[in-house]
DNA sequence: TCTGGGGTCCTTAATCTA
DNA sequence: TCTGTAGATTAAGGACCC
């Protein structure tokens, strides 16, 4: 962990423009300047995984229903998410940061924070590192990200926010307070739909205004935790590490259906394909897993969890279906047809910390792979409502 | 408008255990 | 051995993020 005086700390925050939408348009140069949205197939039950900022002058963004985005914009490119391409050029993104900056951790997918401290002598002042890095990305890889710095994560994240599509912002220490002050509490991390609600009761519409709050009503409404969280980022002093290759924490698997399904067989071997999945991924990664969750939800987005610690953990999906069937059927679940099922497998121990398991003798791993992409196969040509056929044919094959 | 999938973290309540 | 209790663990749900 690096100890820097905060005066002497340049943390930045990297982030692709439109990630999946760009890759697309890099890949296939017909879609450069056309609005494309990535995403559900339009028609089927889902929403936008991503826009082009050509589709965002229709009010087109992410996590918008398709058809309210087919409405918006009926000439649009729509494409299915390819997500094994999309990793691809995260990798090589990842990859040239860890050659140009010392400490990067990954924040999500098209996202990382860098500990850039102590650069300024190799590169010169921030705003010259943001600019290699900016560089680097775009000639490594064909796409562009918006970069951010400041001396802690948040000025940093709110920085890259401030300069997209393709930009460059620096908050040195001493503009902290006057770049914060005017922005909307909105932007601060962990405020949501919910939360927002609750400042717009008590009057607060600015970070500023809130580093000026000083009633107790915030800790009443918020409870203490949540309040200090948020105090802490007005105060724009945030001091948590770049911490690289953080561990996962869980893995789960889950599909919604075209209609909702009321045929426990079915559901049984959709389940029962989800597992696989899960199964795959731990043992690709090489990990273990002692909790399993059952997820189902209902019409209505009426959403039910169950989950069950195990005596050992594992990597069986023989053991994690029956698990997660059992909790199906005698935790007092509605008995009504399913929007969504779901499993996932929690309290994750690398191999070498997990108890032998005999149930979980691993698999091979090209059976493995074989799951993986079956799963993958299937999805695209028939959509999640047809996964659990489909597989239940492969396997009757076999 | 009608809401995906894969995650993390937090709160609260129930249950277990020392 | 019984009982009350505090703290830990487990379980469920919710909010949020990308």
């Amino acid at each position: 962990m690096t100890t820097h005086n905060p005066k002497t700390r340049w943390l930045a925050h990297v982030d692709l423009d439109a990630f999946f939408a760009s890759v697309e348009q890099r890949d296939q140069p017909k879609l450069r300047g056309r609005p494309v949205v990535v995403g559900a197939r339009p028609g089927n039950r889902g929403v936008v995984t991503a826009a082009s900022y050509e589709a965002r002058v229709f009010g087109i963004h992410s996590a918008m229903p398709m058809g309210e985005a087919v409405r918006r914009c009926p000439d649009a490119v729509f494409l299915p998410t390819d997500l094994p391409r999309y990793r691809q050029a995260s990798r090589a993104v990842f990859a040239i940061l860890a050659e140009t900056v010392p400490v990067v951790e990954a924040a999500s997918i098209d996202e990382a924070y860098l500990d850039i401290s102590g650069m300024e002598k190799l590169v010169g002042e921030p705003h010259k590192i943001g600019a290699l890095i900016r560089e680097r990305i775009r000639s490594g890889t064909g796409l562009t990200a918006s970069v951010g710095i400041g001396p802690n994560r948040l000025i940093a994240k709110l920085g890259s926010e401030d300069c997209k599509p393709d930009g460059l912002r620096v908050i040195p220490h001493d503009h902290v307070r006057e770049f914060l002050d005017p922005l909307p509490v909105s932007k601060l991390r962990g405020l949501g739909k919910r939360t927002a609600r609750v400042f717009t009761q008590l009057g607060i519409k600015t970070i500023g205004e809130l580093h000026h709050y000083k009633s107790r009503e915030l800790e009443q409404r918020l409870g203490s935790q949540l309040a200090a969280k948020f105090r802490r980022q007005a105060e724009g002093v945030g001091a948590e590490a770049v911490v690289p290759g953080r561990r996962r924490k869980s893995v789960s698997k889950e599909t919604t259906f075209n209609t909702d399904v009321g045929d426990d067989d079915y559901l049984h071997d959709v389940l029962r394909t989800l597992a696989a999945s899960v199964a795959a991924t731990a043992r690709q990664e090489s990990f273990a897993g002692a909790v399993v969750t059952l997820k189902v939800r209902y019409a209505g987005f009426e959403t039910h969890t169950r989950q069950q610690k195990l005596d050992a953990a594992t990597v069986d999906e023989r053991q994690m279906l029956r698990t997660a069937w059992r909790l199906y059927q005698s935790t007092g679940l509605p008995r009504r047809p399913v929007r969504l099922i779901g499993i996932g497998l929690a309290a994750l121990k690398r191999d070498d910390e997990a108890q032998p398991d005999l149930f979980g003798a691993p698999a091979a791993p090209q059976r493995d792979q074989r799951v993986l992409n079956t799963i993958d196969a299937v999805r695209d040509r028939f959509g999640d409502g047809k996964l659990a056929v489909g597989l239940a044919r492969q396997s009757k094959r076999r």
